[in-house]
RNA sequence: GCCGAUGUGGUGGAAUGGUAGACACAACGGACUUAAAAUCCGUUGGCCUUUGGGCCGUGCGGGUUCAAGUCCCGCCGUCGGUACCA
């Protein structure tokens, strides 16, 4: 309906005009330092969008809206006079390209190479000030060679105890440590550990990415295989130290730190029967409380421990955790289960013997497998406890009025013999001290997080850089990097845990007898290091030059060199922490300056469907943004997705809203134009080369000042507001200033950059003195104060807090004027008779507010 | 449970502690038109009204203040994340 309707304005030829005008002029490329036309007296600003991976369905409306927030900043700053940094590129390894090359037999690269053409023309259309010469794909052969560079970077360095760096593990080559000595301490390295695997993805999964997979109808178990593992537990505290010194969202920050799960607390040792059981405890201060033990089922020592009468029952419980699923396992309402061992345990402070049980409620994955019980102020021990009726003794007095059945908190130590009368923390340091003494436990830290695990069983991504000879592996020569999958016959997984590379014979068995790694990376590896490659992004004999380092990427006096990053929250855990760990390990060795990636993070909240609902292909509320480029223009759309609300809120689609800024848009336009009897764009004769009056300097300072303001703080749906305002006032002007018309022009360009360029330079024709150039290469335009200053400024007169009366008064009025104007004010009089004044508050410019009772 | 958001007209949303509802959408009325679309001009939180206005109103209950959507305390709802992590 809407296209067989006239066009308020012709975008459909103006808008693909202007691209090609930006494409061809390179307007928006940023030259680095060296380069032809690089002005190094500029400050630089770095703009970051998350790189989308290229779906076979294109983009959806969600990723426009951060990539205009972040394209209207970066044309902002570009004529506030900053170098920008602008870059896009692609996220292109990833599993639907490779299940297309399963149906189909051909190789993913077509297809991801199709989905990419099809993203980058989606893109264009929509006029990002993207510099497109340095546009990445992280499935480019020279770009899969830097990957697999900085992958043997890790595989090349350990972490040095003393100093908590990353350093090269030539340094321990030096020092004469073995070769198995040396592997155990690379940052990559090999492991055989449980790991999530999935038979029907024909892949294992990291921790991280377990979730995901799942909620989307993939089983996942658990099994044993040998891995490749990146060892980003060594930076855990790092990784949430340095949390302080970034912008981004507290919730994002709390996600990383809860996700590295850092406690602090003690391992305590227990004896059963002549062994040593360690448990961790983050309260050992409650020691004298523990009342039983409980193993994790799969704890090792289980067997020893289980005596004959009670082996059955523990055998059979053992079998009965292990046919769980995690799921299971953690779920939500799960009652309390358990076997008795048979075996007791001593407890160290106090030498009493308590019961051992094991319960699936310990995770043998966390700590040491193992804990000690304190059902008095433990809520998981307390329905245990009761459940399996085991005494129950309270070592810890809650402070007065928070008295609980189950008293987790910090309190008093009581029936805790030389604890006692001692506050938990105090109690917890001289337990450890005792404990430490006695050489009966130490302080330690325990984490959540678990060790990266870095492999995949896939064909589409990067393949290690490494051979194996002998049951040694070895890091292949930096010249022969990238070193690329060869394309394979059928890519079909085994559905063993066998990578798919191990089909490939001739490429995997080597001359001299030695054979190729067939894992190959997660698709996290490429996306871990793409903002630095955009710095230096055709540099072949470095994955990013000093130089460009250093003017793209200096903090100057901030964390991270990446200035703005906007992208969705579905990155908070793993993306952002995987980037954040190369990154300290690249600055650790040398190659970066910042110890982060990324200073300002902020995360655009959900486009939802026009039903409210969460926008998907069985709701049938997708909206695809070419379609409505095609309706309404890539302005609109642009301004549209601005214009819904705050940014970082979650938000619904409506179609009628789009209408709305497009009419906005229909207004501008024909504040420059207007339609003859033929339908014909005629300039319109209100436009005058004259000196805009006192109101129409006013709102059109007032404009330059909220949209800068508003931009600076992302504000902006307001931002479009004030100009909607602007454009009104413009409108009902019978002699329009072409001035006036020029300066709303410039503020919308970073918004509608294709609209605002066609009609300044429309006008330039007819007005030679308006500047030179199109409104990109120009200055932001300042505001002048004096214009935004009223003579006469109203008042609002209260009594007792509620709006009795307006008054218009001078802006120099005085304090007393205005109180005494406001007494006078008939209208308040009618509230204060019969009362007396008590007080009367002036607010200059604002307010008289009169108290009477 | 915990963490983080959030609650304002019919809707999306504005409001440095200082005139609640800017700007839009929808709706209604009018102009233009043979008609419609588009455009332009009005009205639009609720209740009462003698048409001057008045009263009520930002999830609920308290509090601080001359003044609270905004600050404090306690609840409730919604959304997102996360969870036997000892």
């Amino acid at each position: 309906m809407m296209s067989q309707r006239r066009k308020q304005f012709p975008f459909d030829d103006f808008e693909p005009r202007w691209q090609q005008h930006w494409e061809e002029n390179k307007t928006f490329s940023a030259p680095n330092p060296g380069d032809k036309g690089f002005d190094a007296s500029k400050p630089k600003f770095y703009a970051l969008d998350m790189f989308p991976y290229p779906s076979g369905s294109g983009l959806h409306v969600g990723h426009p809206e951060g990539y205009t927030a972040t394209d209207i900043i970066s044309r902002y700053k570009r004529m506030k006079g900053y170098n920008v940094l602008h870059p896009m590129g692609w996220d292109s390894f990833g599993l639907p390209a490779e299940q297309h090359a399963i149906k189909t037999g051909e190789h993913p690269r077509i297809n991801t190479e199709n989905n990419v053409n099809n993203f980058r023309r989606q893109l264009k259309s929509l006029g990002f000030a993207y510099d497109w010469d340095r546009e990445v794909a992280t499935t480019d052969p020279e770009y899969v060679k830097w990957t697999q560079w900085i992958f043997l970077q890790l595989y090349h360095s350990y972490v040095c105890e003393e100093t908590g760096k990353a350093r090269p593990v030539s340094e321990l080559e030096e020092k004469g440590f073995s070769r198995e000595v040396i592997d155990e301490k690379r940052l990559a390295f090999v492991a055989d550990t449980p790991v999530n695997w999935s038979p029907d993805l024909g892949t294992v999964l990291a921790n991280e990415e377990v979730e995901e997979w799942r909620s989307k109808g993939h089983t996942v178990e658990r099994r044993p295989l040998r891995q490749w593992m990146l060892r980003i537990t060594a930076f855990a505290d790092r990784l949430i130290d340095d949390l302080d010194d970034l912008d981004w969202p507290e919730g994002i920050k709390n996600l990383q730190r809860n996700w590295i799960g850092r406690s602090e607390g003690a391992e305590v040792d227990f004896t059963i029967a002549g062994e040593k059981v360690t448990v961790f405890t983050t309260r050992p201060d409650t020691l004298f409380g523990a009342t039983y033990m409980v193993l994790a089922p799969e704890h090792p020592l289980v067997d020893k421990i289980a005596t004959p009468e009670q082996k059955e029952a523990v055998e059979e419980y053992r079998k009965v955790c292990a046919s769980k699923s995690d799921l299971e396992r953690t779920g939500l309402a799960t009652e309390k289960t358990g076997v008795f061992t048979g075996g007791y345990a001593i407890n160290p402070v106090n030498k009493e013997e308590i019961p051992v049980w094991i319960a699936d409620y310990v995770m043998m994955g966390y700590g040491t497998g193992a804990i000690m019980a304190v059902p008095a102020h433990d809520e998981r021990d307390m329905e245990f406890a009761e459940k399996f009726e085991i005494p129950i003794i309270e070592v810890v007095q809650a402070p007065e009025g928070n008295e609980d059945n189950c008293f987790c908190g910090h309190g008093t130590a009581i029936n805790s013999g030389f604890l006692d009368g001692l506050s938990t923390a105090d109690a917890k340091e001289k337990i450890i001290d005792w404990l430490e003494k006695s050489y009966l436990g130490k302080r330690t830290t325990n984490y959540k997080l678990r060790d990266w695990l870095f492999s995949r069983q896939r064909y589409w991504g990067e393949p290690f850089p490494i051979v194996w000879k002998d049951g040694l592996h070895y890091g292949i020569d930096e010249s022969e990097l990238p070193l690329l999958a060869p394309p394979l016959e059928d890519y079909k997984p085994t559905g063993k845990p066998e990578a798919i590379l191990a089909k490939a014979k001739d490429w995997v068995e080597l001359e001299d007898g030695s054979i190729r790694e067939t894992n190959t990376m997660p698709q996290w590896a490429g996306s871990c290091w793409y903002y630095l490659r955009y710095c230096d992004a055709r540099n072949s004999e470095a994955f990013i030059s000093p130089e460009a380092e250093e003017y793209w990427l200096s903090g100057d006096g901030k964390a991270g060199g990446v200035d703005l990053y906007i992208g969705g929250t579905e990155h908070a855990v793993l993306h952002l922490l995987y980037a954040r760990f190369w990154h300290k390990v690249l600055n650790d060795l040398g190659y970066l300056k910042t110890p982060e990636p990324f200073h300002k993070l902020v995360n655009q909240g959900l486009i939802m469907g026009e039903d409210g609902q969460k926008m998907s292909k069985s709701r049938g509320n997708v909206v695809n943004p070419d379609e409505v480029v095609d309706l309404y223009g890539a302005d609109s759309l642009r301004l549209y997705e601005m214009f819904m609300g705050p940014l970082e809120q979650v938000k619904p689609w409506s179609m009628k809203g789009v209408e709305g800024v497009y009419r906005f848009l229909g207004r501008v336009w024909r504040l420059v134009y207007e339609a003859d009897q033929e339908g014909n764009w005629k300039m319109r004769e209100q436009l005058v080369d004259a000196k805009p009056d006192k109101a129409t300097n006013k709102v059109v300072h007032a404009t330059i000042k909220k949209v800068g303001e508003d931009i600076d703080s992302l504000s902006f749906n307001t931002a479009i507001s004030q100009m909607m305002v602007c454009s009104n006032e413009l409108g009902k002007l019978d002699k329009l200033p072409v001035s006036s018309v020029a300066l709303l022009l410039q503020v919308l360009n970073p918004f509608a950059p294709h609209i605002t360029e066609e009609l300044y330079q429309v006008l330039q024709k007819e007005f030679k003195d308006l500047p030179e150039g199109d409104l990109a290469s120009q200055d932001w335009p300042a505001y002048n104060e004096e214009y935004l200053i009223e003579d006469e400024i109203e008042i609002v007169v209260q009594v007792n807090g509620k709006v009795r009366d307006k008054l218009t008064v001078s802006k120099d009025a005085s304090k007393e004027e205005l109180e005494a104007l406001a007494l006078k004010s008939e209208k308040a009089q009618v509230f204060i008779e019969g009362n007396t004044v008590r007080k009367v508050i002036v607010v200059p410019g604002r307010l008289v507010n009169i108290v009477a009772n």
